[in-house]
DNA sequence: TATGAATGAGGTTTCATTCAT
DNA sequence: GATGAATGAAACCTCATTCAT
């Protein structure tokens, strides 16, 4: 019906800086109030009417996912390359270390990761074959190479840096880096033992 | 309203199978929908009408409380007489065990207890005050023998273990006990590393 | 729980208060603004709050389904009052009269009963149930007596009088007697024709 | 915007094109959901944007009265044919079962043509001008001729015709012309009774 | 004391309508 | 003229909490 077609890319344009606001201002009002505050909130943040946001995320899991999404690219990026740069447990050891960080700072989502709320039933399974792979891999190496353990399987292991990596009310991402680093270590096979 | 008052202590005795019967159904419920579910849910379950959940439990984190309390003492009974029984490092796995299988099957309270929401406010405080010490105590004995290593605090490894202990979804309770004991691995103390 | 029963009863008395109030304003409200009518507005008439109306009616069906009911009983049960004391076709016509005068005054209900909103689903079953018998029981008789067609169902009879009873803008309950009467006297049985 | 102006004409064709696909569609969504559908319900099936629709319909109104127009022009044209071919009775009975076709397969017109919703008033007036003369003409002939009854009005007549051409559920077309014939039995002048 | 009906604030969601492109 | 994204009012419905009985 339009034959020129630029208004179109333009009117887009509009669209996706929404989408961004969105998801930015999605973000920081679940790091403050939790992934269930309401979504005036979010769109007042945003700048932006409450249709617009149901417009694009019709279920709240989906705005959910965008903002899950929006960090975890980095962190499953750097999976390979940490790999091919360092030795198999320095790898996971260094992957873990960025995993904590995104987590740390993304107050709320891990707990909608396992609320058990239908609205987010789907997000374990997104979060877990997004990431899940990256973390075999990088597990497998050190086993492979015999400096991990070979009895906890790498969805174990991506739960348990997950639930370390929580933001813990009155401390810091520090407090997450140090319990994480002990887990890791008891991770490390150690014959001796 | 009553014209055949019933004697002062039988009402007392109602009123604390009522206490008693809100108590256990509010575990149940929690359980299953998580701790902000419906009083009405609760109520019930317990049979027993929403007044009376409310006048025993005015806010929602008294109910939380005393579901927690609930279980707690056992667990914090038993740190003493682990510690007198066992060598240290061992006494402190066997009480994570211990604090593993309270968490892992009341779904949602952790998770209460970090919530950050004003409700809950004075959870953490009451958890940690009331099983703090018994962790310090154990710590203290594995650190002073050398077993384990001294750069985590008593309430880093109690947060810690709390969030291990989370109920994962599609996972049972041995998925906790397993990342618990490679988090208490970590822990030991090895001055070859 | 409760000893004393009495206060229930009580209690029951209030509700009641509150469901003929609902009732009553629903049957008002619908002939006003059709049974799409907004929630409030038909509490703000029964002088109730809108969660008393979803305690009693938690679907919009419910409260038609209640309207309706609230003036069918007396339609109903003229059927075989009517039956007794006349010959069958002019039973008939008298029983269809009344029927006329119950429909005639619920403006919008009608529509309610054959919309294909999913909300009314059950309704025109439920219509059908009650009055279905009553027709079928004068209809027969007049039918046997040989003095009415007997190529038209009860139910084809039914809904052609609940179409022709609906209130016409602009006219009074007169001008759907009027033509109730000529659909009846089409309905007589006249071999010579 | 539009760097190549395409000539007016052409616009107007592909306007006139717009315009027809919005007829169509909504014809087939009132059918199925009712006179309130959504607008972008009737949009999406005529692959057009929704400013379109407002743009050449800005009222619901008017695109209910070019949904009705569509159809009634033939059944109008078809009084005056069938009164030149037939007794005036007669060309009345076929006259009714070309208008029962029109409306028995336009599910919810007649109920928005009385429905009270301030954005329809004007149908009904537009339906009576349009086809009360009509009817009129039809029945003045039968009425002179002394074969039907003088006291319905052709506005009367032409209410019932509407409301027993209603789409049933669970019925078909042929419920309404049986229904329809035994009104118009019952409107046909029978001095004996 | 216990009850559960009533309340209404607060959240969600839908959709008619506008308007920049 | 056409588009469809944005808007926000308006309706829905749920539930924590109060309070008359």
């Amino acid at each position: 019906m339009a034959e020129d077609r630029a208004p179109v890319t333009r009117r887009r344009a509009d669209a996706r800086r929404n989408i961004d606001a969105l998801v930015e201002a999605a973000g920081a009002v679940f790091a403050t109030s939790g992934v269930e505050a309401p979504a005036k909130e979010i769109t007042d943040l945003a700048g932006v009417g409450v249709g617009t946001l149901y417009r694009h995320f019709p279920h709240r899991a989906d705005l959910v996912k965008a903002v899950v999404e929006s960090g975890i690219d980095a962190v499953a990026q750097a999976g390979p390359a940490l790999a091919a740069g360092h030795p198999p447990a320095e790898a996971l050891r260094l992957w873990a270390r960025r995993f904590t960080e995104l987590i740390a700072t993304k107050r709320g989502l891990a707990s909608a990761l396992q609320s058990g709320d239908p609205a987010f039933r789907e997000l374990p399974g997104y979060f877990l074959r997004r990431l899940g792979p990256i973390v075999a891999d990088l597990l497998d190496a050190a086993v492979t190479e015999g400096t991990v353990r070979e009895d906890l399987g790498a969805e174990d292991l991506l739960h348990a840096l997950t639930m370390l990596s929580q933001p813990a009310p009155g401390r810091g991402i520090d407090h997450n880096q140090r319990v994480v680093a002990v887990f890791l270590d008891g991770l490390r096979h150690d014959p001796a033992r």
